[in-house]
RNA sequence: GGCCUGUUGGUGAAGCGGUUAACACAUAACCCUCUCAAGGUUACAUUCAUGGGUUCAAAUCCCAUACAGGUCACCA
């Protein structure tokens, strides 16, 4: 019996070769040096940290060397899949900007000429690699059982023996042709195996584009590559849509760094040129000393949706990320201040080899000057954007007083140095409620040094009557509040007091304090005369009159 | 257990045989200031996991040790 005639028993309705794929999927037709990337999760609704951070450059690199960027939804798990988990995933990239060249657009859909972008329909693809291997005599079915597995493990232990599927071991490797076909006749269950013609003795040496120059051993273990069920491993899915989708850049976790060898001897038995890998070290968390992996489980941070809910922009995160990535990215962006990311050269030499501690504060520290960046109007829009999802009663004021609050945004934000108070657009709300009359009750004071209510009462009332004008200009009106602290016996500069404490009940500052927590309640708030041009004479009047 | 990787301050890091070991976040103090947010100034690693070696000279090269992580699935 010759091998094709037994591979037509064992995958009888494969009659395509490797060659008519070839064919289908063309090379691609790019410039010298454009990278071809994907991101190829599993479909489990949702992108973590870890995921969005390896995408985020997976694009970055294709982006900027005018490649492509492709999504591949990898679902040859069944028990893993999530409903609606590919929509998810693609709303997930979409929201932080990342948009893909090719691949998967819905549930079911996709665009590009290198398809189908999800594994579960490119079962007699990866069949039809199977049985090349078949036909060369570089595979052979396994009828091995989980039970026969654990045994040959136990004994591999027994005896101190390297443990897997590989060499003498490999038992079903010796079966004859017949053998097979009885095995089959009486409905043995069995997968495709790999012969690998490695031996661990050898050294293989490969250049990782972020790990370096790396000695490995050979792989020799006779992996699975299509399981019972028909559909390959992750192993074998990757060389065949690898391949076939023309990918230049392999950008994954470096768990999978010591899977290299197989994959490379995976190419290497069929005769294709490996593609490059990129591997990067797992955005780490600390936990009681120790470092482990950033948890979506575990961790809320890890999640997306963290960011999502509490307001903090995408953009900010991405400026996070692309930092983590290459640190000079900081700096260059400092001086950098009008430009994006799409101006900055990501690159795999940079990028660190061994994981770093995901830390929120610097996250927050880069949206905050991020958002201190923005137009009052943009800051308008993206409050509004998350108020819409999460804060019902913030929609509704935000809808009702627009102009408004894009005012009360405005605040200290048309300057050099604008004000930087907003980390999240969540922090809005708590900085500035006291803008909004509907939120302006059920009120607790904080009064300072001047707490005696006589004295506010009084101070408030001079104010009010004999100083106070709608149309005073900054200068003017804190002038006036300097003559008033004067009548009433506070000095009108801080240094002076400081001078002669004895002199004066107090200063400027603390009758100005008076002031703001009159009208606002808090003893922080940003620039008084601000907050009482947008208030305006009449709520002034009355915020005064609830003292 | 085998194989592989990593280790510079609280954190992210620069560094590539001769530097006062950049810079950023965080922390603290002071200054500025009507309060905050900022901004400014300063402080924060005599030392680069540890121990050896090579060298006139080592965070940088070599060896060993320790610790941490990954991997060894019909999961990706």
């Amino acid at each position: 019996m010759t091998n094709k005639e037994f591979a037509d028993i064992l995958l009888p309705n494969i009659d395509k070769t490797i060659e008519d794929y070839d064919k289908i999927y063309p090379k691609r037709n790019l410039e010298d040096g454009a990278i071809v990337t994907r991101y190829a999760p599993s479909p489990t609704g949702y992108v973590h940290m870890g995921a969005l951070f390896s995408a985020f450059i997976s694009s970055k690199m294709a982006k900027q060397t005018n490649g492509v960027f492709f999504l591949r939804i990898e679902d040859t798990d069944k028990k893993r899949e999530v409903e609606n988990g590919v929509s998810g995933i693609i709303r997930d990239l979409k929201n932080y900007g990342i948009k893909i060249d090719e691949g998967m657009i819905s549930e079911s859909e996709w665009i590009g000429e290198y398809g189908p972008y999800i594994q579960s329909k490119r079962k007699e693809i990866y069949q039809t690699f199977a049985k090349h291997l078949l036909i060369n005599d570089l595979a052979y079915p396994c009828f091995c059982n989980e039970e026969d597995l654990e045994n040959i493990r136990k004994e591999q232990e027994s005896i101190k023996d390297r443990i897997g599927y590989y060499g003498k071991w490999a038992k079903d490797r010796y079966l004859s042709k017949e053998e097979v076909i009885k095995k089959i006749e009486n409905g043995e269950k069995y997968v495709i195996r790999l012969k690998s013609p490695g031996k661990f003795e050898n050294k293989i040496i490969y250049d990782d584009l972020v790990k370096g120059k790396l000695e490995l051993p050979e792989n020799d273990l006779d992996i699975i590559i299509i399981k019972g069920d028909g559909l390959p491993t992750y192993h074998f899915a990757h060389l065949v849509d690898d391949y076939l989708m023309r990918t230049t850049h392999i950008i994954r976790g470096d768990e999978w760094l010591s899977s290299v060898p197989i994959h490379l001897q995976l190419f290497q038995v069929f005769g294709f040129k490996p593609p490059k890998y990129a591997h990067i070290a797992p955005l780490l968390k600390e936990e009681n000393g120790n470092r482990r992996k950033l948890s979506k489980r575990k961790d809320p941070e890890a999640a997306i949706s963290y960011y999502h809910e509490k307001g903090i922009p995408t953009e900010a995160v991405l400026l996070y990320l692309c930092t983590v990535a290459n640190s000079n990215f900081e700096m260059w962006y400092l001086q950098n201040k009008d430009k994006s990311i799409d101006d900055f050269k990501l690159e795999f030499k940079k990028i660190s080899s061994s994981g770093s501690l995901f830390d929120v504060e610097k996250l927050l520290n880069i949206s905050k000057n991020y958002i201190s960046l923005l137009k009052a109007d943009e800051v308008y829009n993206k409050t509004l954007e998350y108020a819409k999802n999460y804060d019902n009663e913030l929609y509704e004021l935000l809808t009702k007083y627009k102009d408004y609050s894009i005012n009360v945004m405005n605040i200290e934000r048309e300057q050099k140095k604008p004000r930087k108070d907003l980390a999240m657009f969540s922090d809005y709300k708590k900085e500035n409620w006291y803008m909004y009359d509907e939120l302006f009750i059920n009120l607790e004071y904080n009064f300072d040094k001047i707490n005696d209510l006589g004295e506010i009462k009084k101070i408030i009332s001079f104010y009010i009557s004999k100083y106070y004008d709608a149309n005073d200009d900054k200068e003017t009106w804190f002038n006036k509040i300097k003559l008033l602290s004067e009548e009433l016996g506070y000095a009108k500069e801080v240094k002076e007091y400081k001078e002669h404490p004895d002199n004066y009940k107090g200063h400027v500052g603390d009758v100005s304090m008076v002031l703001r927590v009159c009208l606002t309640t808090k003893t922080m708030t940003p620039d008084l005369y601000e907050i009482m041009k947008l208030l305006g004479k009449e709520r002034i009047e009355k915020r005064f009159e609830m003292i």
